[in-house]
DNA sequence: TGCAATCCCTACTATTTCAGTAGGGTATAA
DNA sequence: TTATACCCTACTGAAATAGTAGGGATTGCA
């Protein structure tokens, strides 16, 4: 498992919020009851994203939670390095060994991977993520239930 | 960090037996030294990759651990899915949310992810890392080193 | 024949990360 | 003024990580 629970939580409660942006700010038990994950862990989580300027706050009742950037502006690997931290293959075993880079057979698949990974999480946005979620809605016309 | 010690010294080794295929045996003594990496640890590794058919053992003087297979034959895939298990993104938060799984959207994203990842590691044998790392030498003339 | 090199196997351990829980505090709409 | 919501810090059990320790079994070679 390369992500943990902090990205993958993380992740669906961002896309969360970008399914309600413009709508106002949404609370963290709203989003804690619907996926059952826990409200002070989620809590935490948006701590982050909050400190790192992808969500803004309201406080009191009718609060929450809100994007504080636009769907589009926001990419799957702004909030997965958020709560992941960057995401490296490796670092070098030993740093002398490692003078060598330049002739590291495993080196270079390590970075092979980084960036296959990079590639995708930072070319889809939270916009992309709701715009092929209606697509499969639409394709899938047997499936009764409506975005949610 | 999405690859423990486990598959960057694993894949290390692994290439440097693929290095000698057809010269006999290399001892753990050799690769552990040559690397920095702790003997014991290391022999856990092999263990694994032994266990699936990866390599062969030699005891006794001269002896130490060959690959079972041709270079060509072992993909970068299979060495780290013995020591880091399936290389995954994401089980399901919650099986009955996850019955929605046709409308997910970030199981889509996880799925691009992991199959970006599985896009690069099976398709590098150990034989292409020689291969590549040859090359990477012959471009960098002023590398004074030879394949070590 | 004996010894040293080598792999084989199991158990133990310190440290860190994970996945939360607990329990208070502060702002604010109604 | 009160209930709703975010804010913040500290704590915790469980698991994984990255090894270490210490025997045992083979076997090539002198």
């Amino acid at each position: 498992m390369i992500l943990s629970t902090k990205g993958r939580y993380g992740l669906k409660a961002a896309f969360e919020l970008s399914r309600n942006y413009g709508l106002g700010p949404v609370s963290l038990k709203k989003i804690s009851e619907k996926y059952g994950i826990s409200e002070s862990y989620l809590e935490q989580l948006f701590a982050k994203l909050k400190k790192d300027g992808y969500i803004d706050t309201v406080r009191g009742p009718q609060g929450g939670y809100l994007l504080a950037k636009k769907p589009e502006e926001i990419t799957v690997g702004m909030v997965l390095r958020t709560l992941e931290g960057e995401i490296t293959t490796s670092d070098c075993l030993n740093k002398e060994v490692c003078s060598r880079e330049s002739i590291c057979a495993t080196r270079v698949i390590f970075e092979k991977i980084e960036k296959s990974i990079n590639d995708v999480i930072d070319n889809i946005t939270l916009a992309d993520m709701y715009e092929e979620q209606k697509n499969i809605l639409t394709e899938g016309k047997n499936e009764q239930e409506t975005l949610s």
